[in-house]
DNA sequence: CGCTACATTTTGATCGTTCCAATCGACCAG
DNA sequence: CTGGTCGATTGGAACGATCAAAATGTAGCG
């Protein structure tokens, strides 16, 4: 005879086989896993000991589908290699752990191809909300087709394309770029520069764009003039950055400083001086953006601008979960403020 | 009078009002929804047409119930935020995205608490299997308690302490640590080299000891000698790495190369040699380990093993796919290989 | 004893999908 | 006209949980 109290071979166990083990309902097994303060204390011992021994495993999928729930969250980043999102990832997982969620993840490689994909396949498992950090050239109208206006998400670092509904349940998290590179400009030139480049980025990506502004606003409160070729686009790469380097040289006059799109550029950058015999952070005042963690080891250590990627995951995770609990709350734009670490790189003008 | 042929404000779209939809029955709509070819061709239209028009959503998670079935896999990873793990990550999504899987992320912070929790969280989402980077110290009788002995498993990276149990579908990826060092001490013996270090690492981690193990290997083959003070301990880092370079030089005879437990010992060493006017790469040879991105870039360019991170992620992938074909087959113990990639960093002995 | 009050437990329907067996109409052979 | 085959479709029972409502049992009280 097959003891069938033994910790079935095949199928998983059910609430079923645990109350057919202790002699109850399905329902009273239920009110057991969640705690229930209907259930009598003996029985309550009975059905515990009998989860233990047949070793059961919540079943939450069945769960939500019967409670019309969801337990799960959409994370989609544009490029998950990247440090900076790796370190964002690390902080919306912590606070959605936190608050019970499971993080479902998706990584587009900056496609928007491949966003489009990854949002209708994550859509499929149901997920409470989306936390998005879009691919370039993601689109308002193509994501909203997909994701329909009911989904609440939570978009992080870039702004869609095209233009939001105004009904959609969308929040935006930013970091202040505008504001950021204001600081880095005003930091050189309170140290004395006057001949101030904008090194890197795409001028079509958002950011890069807010962060020029940030740049042409110092420049302009300071009476300061602006070059046309003092402003030099590349891939925000070191590779590209250090190729690049050059073109700042190419007419007069020179600049002798440059705030750069990101900390990877301002790297390549530095590789690039030191190519051509300009030490930065003494004869070229050099500064970048994010503060990732070799800035402060490179040589010179760089002056840049700290974002604090895991503390915006956490937050951006939070924004979420508040919306969740408010869905009908107005679409908030949140911007996040960013903080100037000033170390080596950065300098006064070499005499002249 | 409300036409409820519009896509419906509050609920959800289902099979069901698909069906009412275009009159046919839900059978129909799902047959239609997986391709089936014994719908004929006008219904399949019909229905498609409705699809579209009222905006449905498969529900996977109903599916997967009905079907016992499941279309995710857990990723648990000791730590996010290290780009090495983040390029895995992306690996692993990529591949499994590919496959039709979706990834539920978590993150333990290299604490086995953490993991354990984490593990149960995972498992209530019912996930077809596991790849798990395990947090230092996590013990194989605390995950079988969790996971139990029939959910398949990738282990990447490390191993479990304890004893794993013979016939649980666990398999395991791990770098070729050992021979990575041995060829590149063999390349610096190559050189000409013939006093040679290792620097950097914990002797207790057992990465830090296969390396170890593959350094030694080669200095026995050439028949050359090896001083224990030229085994230098450090954390993992730049700056303990550049504050222990002075060590190598204590006694006599002083090495003339160093391989390094990894890259960012490497270039901490560099560092180091540096401030003490010992130029790397002229006057003293180094190796990495990893390949980081920062290798290509340092001054000089660091010699060191390309891990490839990513396509680690899309085999770990691939190895848990193919369990999942073949649930019974015997435990496997994969050995991914490395590559030298040789840069400046490592030179010819200085003339005597 | 009959009635209410309370604590505990159960029954049966339900979530959105898939599967199985049954049905239906059309067509053809005998 | 009957019976059989075939293509297309359908009803209803699952999957594993929850919920609402009903059913127990038990005690108190006039």
């Amino acid at each position: 005879m097959a003891t069938d109290s033994t910790p079935h071979a095949n199928r998983k166990v059910t609430l079923a086989d645990i109350a057919a083990g202790c002699d109850v309902s399905r329902a009273t097994v239920s009110l057991v896993l969640r705690g229930s303060p209907l259930v009598n204390k003996l029985t309550r011992a009975r059905v515990e000991e009998e989860l233990r021994r047949q070793g059961y495993v919540y079943n939450r999928a069945a769960a939500n589908l019967r409670r019309r729930t969801s337990s799960s969250i959409a994370l989609v980043l544009n490029d998950l290699a990247n440090p900076f999102f790796a370190e964002f990832a690390t902080g919306v997982d912590e606070a959605l752990g936190a608050a019970g969620y499971v993080t479902l993840l998706g990584s587009t490689g900056e496609s928007a191809a491949r966003e489009q994909a990854v949002l209708g396949s994550l859509l499929e498992h149901d997920p409470a909300g989306i936390i998005l950090s879009p691919a370039e050239g993601s689109d308002a109208g193509q994501v909203l087709r997909t994701i329909g206006v009911r989904t609440p998400m939570v978009l992080f670092n870039r702004e869609l394309a095209g233009k939001t509904p105004p009904d959609a349940p969308w929040d935006l998290l930013m970091l202040d770029n505008q504001r950021g590179a204001r600081l880095a400009t005003e930091h050189l030139i309170a140290l004395g520069q006057k001949r101030i480049a904008f090194f890197g980025g795409h001028a079509g990506s958002s950011s890069c764009q807010q962060r020029h502004a940030g740049y042409v606003e110092a420049m302009k409160a300071a009476g300061l003039p602006i070059e046309p070729h003092w402003r030099i686009e590349c891939a925000p790469n070191r590779v590209d950055a250090a190729a690049q380097c050059g073109a700042l040289f190419f007419d007069a006059p020179a600049p002798t400083a440059a705030v750069c799109y990101n900390d990877a550029v301002a790297l390549g950058l530095m590789l690039g001086l030191y190519q051509r015999g300009i030490h930065p952070g003494r004869d070229f005042a050099v500064t970048g953006f994010d503060d990732i963690a070799e800035a402060a080891l490179s040589a010179p250590p760089l002056t840049t601008l700290a974002s604090t990627p895991r503390a915006r995951g956490r937050q951006a995770a939070e924004l979420l979960l508040q919306r969740l609990n408010e869905p009908q709350a107005a679409p908030r734009r949140t911007v996040a403020p960013v903080q100037l670490v000033v170390r080596a790189s950065s300098c006064p003008p070499p005499a002249a």
